[in-house]
DNA sequence: CGCCAGGTATGAT
DNA sequence: ATCATACATGGC
């Protein structure tokens, strides 16, 4: 949630990626990373926070191999779009996203986050702002929260901010239990439901097998797996997770995509 | 203008 | 446990 891709001839990326805004572009076989000499920064350790955003020590090409075994529509989609990455987002920012995306549409999404950062974030170049953190939201009252255009989700916003600023929630210790318990742990922030949970499992803290279901999930799933049409969203999961296995958190971003796209449909047939 | 949006919380069967 | 409904706001 933190920037977008702008593809052109050379692929590159303009986003803020921890403390600092930073421009990416892909040179031949490296990929180059620009930071506003403006704003104080030690390179070696935005380089670093580069790499892990990305996971860019993973071997991708093995995981799509393996997930293309696993279904031929899923085969089929990877060699289409092949690389698609699951990023490491910091958990706060993760979590806080995915709240304000319940019932709402992503351009709506994408404005409300980026108000907030722009009312309540630091300077981090490039005339970008960082992501604001508990405290900020915390302190920033209902006129910001409304100004940001937030809607219901601002209650759950503020509240789940207290709960972590009072430490009775700890997103660092959630990154040390087995997933089922991060996921209670998670549960317990007002606006956290199974969905945004897994989001958050899935998106930041890198457990690979996790398979969040919302609708345009569960209408893919419904194609590769009929008899899945009649399943809660939460026995969709544990479907996607037992077919998929350890990298159904990707097979679900690919799922996704191409229901959205209107992609899939073509090839179910 | 009416329906839907990367769901969740809440109250009723 | 399972099910329906409200929820702020904006896109289409």
């Amino acid at each position: 949630m933190a920037g977008g891709l702008a593809a052109e001839r050379k692929l590159s990326y303009c986003g803020v990626i921890g403390d600092h805004a930073v421009i990416l572009t892909q040179e031949d076989g490296f990929l180059q990373v620009r930071l506003d000499p403006a704003v104080g920064h030690n390179a070696n350790r935005v380089a670093a926070g580069v790499r892990k955003y990305f996971a860019l020590d993973e071997d991708q090409a093995a995981i799509e191999r393996e997930l293309a075994s696993k279904h031929p529509v899923l085969g089929e989609i990877i060699s289409r779009r092949p690389g698609l990455k699951i990023l490491c987002q910091d958990p706060w920012e993760c979590l806080t996203s995915f709240i304000l995306s319940a019932h709402n549409n992503i351009p709506a999404i994408e404005r409300t986050i980026e108000a907030l950062c722009e009312m309540l974030g630091n300077p981090a170049g490039f005339g970008r702002k960082t992501y604001p953190g508990p405290y900020a939201v915390l302190n920033c009252g209902e006129t910001v929260l409304n100004a940001a255009r937030c809607g219901f989700r601002g209650r759950y916003l503020a509240a789940t901010a207290k709960k972590i600023v009072s430490g009775e929630v700890d997103l660092k210790g959630v990154g040390s239990l087995p997933t089922p318990a991060a996921r209670s742990e998670l549960m317990k922030l007002p606006g956290v439901g199974r969905k945004v949970a897994d989001c958050v499992l899935l998106f930041a803290y890198r457990r690979l097998e996790v398979f969040p279901v919302d609708v345009w999930v569960k209408r893919a799933m419904a194609r590769l797996y009929p008899e899945t049409n009649s399943m809660p969203p939460e026995r969709v999961a544990e479907e996607g997770e037992r077919r998929f296995g350890r990298y159904a958190g990707l097979a679900q971003e690919y799922l996704y995509w191409f229901e959205r796209t209107g992609s899939l449909v073509k090839m179910v047939h």
